[in-house]
DNA sequence: ACATCCTATGAAACCGGTTTCAAGTCGGTA
DNA sequence: TACCGACTTGAAACCGGTTTCATAGGATGT
């Protein structure tokens, strides 16, 4: 174990505790030649200050808590990537815990978190109470990444779904389709509600009534997507394209159609959601709603950083992008 | 902030912090009396145990350092996701830190954890020398996941990408190929240098000669596969068969095969290699060597834990299992 | 030359727990 | 009744830093 302490540096450069602390930290000036006593005894031995014992005293942790949802989903996972990317560097260090996009979970997690006295938190997706939000913001810096909530003190970065939801779907409207089905993703989950909204608005401003049977159940897995297929091609509505909530979910449903010899997309438009680094290499490469996960995640940490800092913080809202690509044809009227 | 501290509890039940930190910790019996006050004083007043404090004291830290590579390779982030889920609910946190697979990078990151005490150390992947790993193991508990060393005091947890590229070369051998071109993964790396090893085994094993114009450079992505095959077709060179390093890479191939008219399977079989969630949706679906690389994670979270509690551990390797899917076909002679 | 202010520095308190150690209480035994 | 051992308990030391505070010494001003 590494058991040189301050006070071992202290003695070494025959000074105090406190001189070692002022020269490591920079927090007072020092008269040169015991500066350099100490940097050199530093060097000498090998001396890493301990951080429990920093964060204890200065009643700063340098680390920031992220309740992450592990759930198999691209997206959250790589949100957790561009999190850990953002904060490396900073001298601030990512604490993970599991959410499972479960309430008791998450309150166990951001517990622990919080007991770890985390200088900020970074929460990425979930389920948490807004009221327990509200509480978390008002202890420390909190940011919450993919969620958008209506109060105003809470900091979200997200993307704005109903309007990725619309683009999608305006995408095939403009491309003739007037039959759209629509796979939607896990039942209540607040993603999947604004894409379903956005697909609902975008039918209507074009006159296009919703066919309750043209909309499937889904839960953003490829199962449920290549199932929603099935029940769409036993089902006796026509429908010329697809619209999934997810990508993963599109994987799913271009199996199927697949299976059933339907070309995509000759025989069936679809469109996906996420922009996953697959989807450019489906055959053919889908065309699909970037969500900028890694840069959501980035932004995140930079703005935790910034609350800690002090600085103001207002939400932001990533518009989504429609990655035009090959899995949409044009309708021949 | 939550300010209430052990002394507050010790007031409120009128008993010594001592005594407070026993019934918390159940390290000594208290008097059933006292002990239910400072149940109740803790219940009452939201008492939340600061972690940095009980870590300095007790000298353990209760969290495990997990060095990772943020390089946007599912596998890795993968693993990473498993040992998070591997830690969860056993009081320990992993705190993160990234190598971004550069020795410099991941030397720092190392100092990083080491220097916040961690109680044992997961290192994902990565470049760090071996004299170093073997340093850190005398240090602390450490277990190498994703990577393998000939040194049998390292815990090694990982794949056996030899007998994967042999098993997956063997497969497309066993269907008649015999023109099986490899794409190869990034130069130097030891997954892709060992799934080469199992390729070239392979072909000499049935009496095939290593044609080097079948050897593609690579390096894992998705272009560099498509790229690949547009070398190999204006090459002169025939082909029946290809095996890529991984299956992004085989996303690449095939994309750029369908660009060239060519079929999978009719035309040309493929392999991956990792099995990550949307090869098995791929059209058709992909013939692959799964790695548990979840599973890889949980058990690297578990086996750093055994090494904490003193039990010895074994390196573990996991033999990777073919996938056979429907991208390839059987040739006819 | 003397009063004043500033700077550099060490001693000690502190952060919030755990753990050692000694003392006090109690029951049981000789 | 006196003594011994087991069990509780609190005081205090400790973990390894940071920060306050008081002081000594040097520089400045007149």
């Amino acid at each position: 174990m590494n058991k040189v302490t301050i006070q071992d540096i202290a003695d070494a450069a025959k000074v105090s505790k406190a001189t070692v602390s002022r020269v490591l930290n920079g927090t007072a000036s020092v008269a040169s030649e015991k500066k350099n006593a100490v940097l050199q005894a530093t060097q000498q031995l090998g001396f890493k200050p301990n951080t429990l014992a920093r964060s204890l005293a200065s009643g700063r942790s340098m680390t920031i808590g992220v309740l992450t949802q592990i759930i198999g989903s691209p997206f959250y996972d790589t949100i957790s990537q561009g999190v850990i990317a953002g904060l490396s560097g900073t001298g601030y260090s990512p604490i993970f815990a599991d959410g499972r996009w479960n309430r008791i979970a998450e309150a166990e997690a951001i517990d622990t978190l919080v007991s770890r006295r985390v200088d900020g938190l970074v929460l990425i997706g979930g389920d948490v109470p807004e009221d327990d939000i509200t509480k978390l913001c008002a202890q420390l810096p909190t940011v919450l990444a993919a969620r958008k909530t209506e109060l105003p003190e809470h900091n979200c970065i997200y993307m704005d779904n109903v309007a990725g939801g619309f683009d999608a779907t305006s995408h095939l409207i403009e491309h003739g389709h007037q039959s759209i089905a629509f796979i939607q993703g896990v039942e209540h989950h607040p993603d999947a509600i604004d894409r379903f909204t956005g697909y609902k608005d975008a039918l209507r401003k074009n006159g296009i009534a919703v066919n309750s049977e043209l909309v499937l159940h889904g839960d953003f897995s490829a199962e449920s997507g290549a199932a929603a297929v099935e029940t769409l091609i036993a089902g006796k509505t026509q429908f010329s394209a697809i619209f999934a909530a997810n990508d993963i979910a599109a994987f799913g449903a271009r199996l199927a159609l697949h299976r059933h010899g339907l070309r995509v997309p000759d025989d069936i438009s679809l469109v996906g959601f996420d922009d996953q680094m697959e989807s450019a290499y489906m055959t053919p490469p889908l065309t699909t709603v970037r969500q900028p996960a890694r840069e959501m995640g980035q932004s995140a940490s930079a703005a935790v950083l910034d609350l800690i800092d002090g600085q103001p913080f207002e939400s932001q809202m990533y518009p989504g992008q429609l990655q035009a690509r090959e899995s949409v044809s044009l309708l021949q009227g």
